[in-house]
DNA sequence: CAAGAAAGATGACCGCGGTCAATAATTAAT
DNA sequence: ATTAATTATTGACCGCGGTCATCTTTCTTG
């Protein structure tokens, strides 16, 4: 953020890194909702307006944190060969889901910024989000689903029924149904072939 | 909010009705995000505190005005006879998903209040979203549409596929579809009976 | 190496949502 | 009506995110 023509001075990537590294300790051990500015500016030794001078905003760094721990599941999710079912896709994605509804806080800022964020400007959760879909596409090209629409929109359904069923859980209305029983049964109507829909 | 017992004073209601009719035109001129408690207060003649002996935050305050905006158009659209296709169920929703999107603000605060919203309290966005899927549901049982699934199941998905392409249609990665078609290749793929798919 | 230019850091300051002990108005009881 | 209990209102105050004119450090160049 600092600088916009000119080297980078090595001194402010060292401020960076230590901004940064300084929030993830105090989430690591508070959680991203507790998280104040203050705390990071002081724990970095640094006065308030530098931090502004390397982020946006206070979510510009969530959204850097969170990003950062989204992309790592998709890493992991990623790593080994496809899931084949629906329970086995479910699994394997209950990483990523369970750190997007870990705090509220979080997962509200993530919806914010996944998509109906910032227009023009793609940060790293709308990224993620991309990943996601462009991951659980090819999970559905190797697996035995319906054909009758495109893999990419039958990932993009997932993602969608995904959040649809993490809001059904905060919900005080549906909290008996589990988030992973209500997921499996939206994705067996979304994904079986017609053939295998009696 | 005032009071937990004794009986209501006609003082505090002429003071809330006060509130929310000031609050209510001030975000017809300027939107809804423009809003200041000082504004309403300021417009209503009383101090800053009585605001938050009507209303337990800013948020709750606004979830009154649009949830009384939703269900206006909720009523709209359960005035006439059901539609019977996607597209004209679509247009009927028009309306209602249209305030949706009016403000990103409005957007984000609902999509917060809808079912991620705080445990144990269902304010007026949440019912908002039950009334939406239960007229849906009605919607469903009227039309030919798969039968492999219950009309309420269906009836979620359609809510989830609508705010799933109102996020899309805030996001710069898919700025070229229009929420109006995205929308109907989503329900067409969701709730055509396996029969017409080829 | 001195001097100028550009980048980075500073901290007093602001806006705005929200709190709370103190005070005023209302109602019920005698 | 006077009192006592309850409810409603007040406004000074706080927390916290964010800004900006000013100062300091670093880099360039002759």
């Amino acid at each position: 953020m600092p600088n916009r023509g000119m080297a980078v001075q090595k001194r402010t990537l060292q401020t960076r890194a230590r901004l940064l590294s300084v929030a993830q300790e105090r989430v690591k051990t508070s959680g991203y909702e507790a998280l104040r500015v203050e705390e990071v500016v002081v724990g970095a030794n640094v006065a308030k307006g530098t931090f502004f001078a390397h982020f946006r905003d206070k979510d510009a760094l969530m959204e850097i944190l969170i990003g950062a721990e989204l992309d790592a599941c998709l890493d992991q999710a990623a790593a080994s060969s496809p899931p084949l079912t629906i329970p086995d896709i479910i699994a394997r994605l209950q990483p990523y889901h369970d750190c997007m509804t870990r705090e509220r806080y979080v997962f509200d800022l993530i919806l914010r910024y996944s998509g109906a964020a910032a227009i023009a400007e793609i940060g790293p959760i709308a990224n993620t989000f991309g990943r996601y879909v462009y991951l659980v596409e090819d999970w559905v090209k190797a697996g035995a689903y319906r054909t009758d629409i495109s893999p990419e929109l039958i990932a993009e359904g997932i993602q969608g029924f995904a959040i649809q069923s993490m809001s059904l859980q905060f919900c005080a209305l549906h909290g008996s149904t589990s988030f992973v029983d209500r997921l499996k049964t939206y994705l067996e109507a979304w994904m079986l072939p017609p053939a295998e829909v009696k």
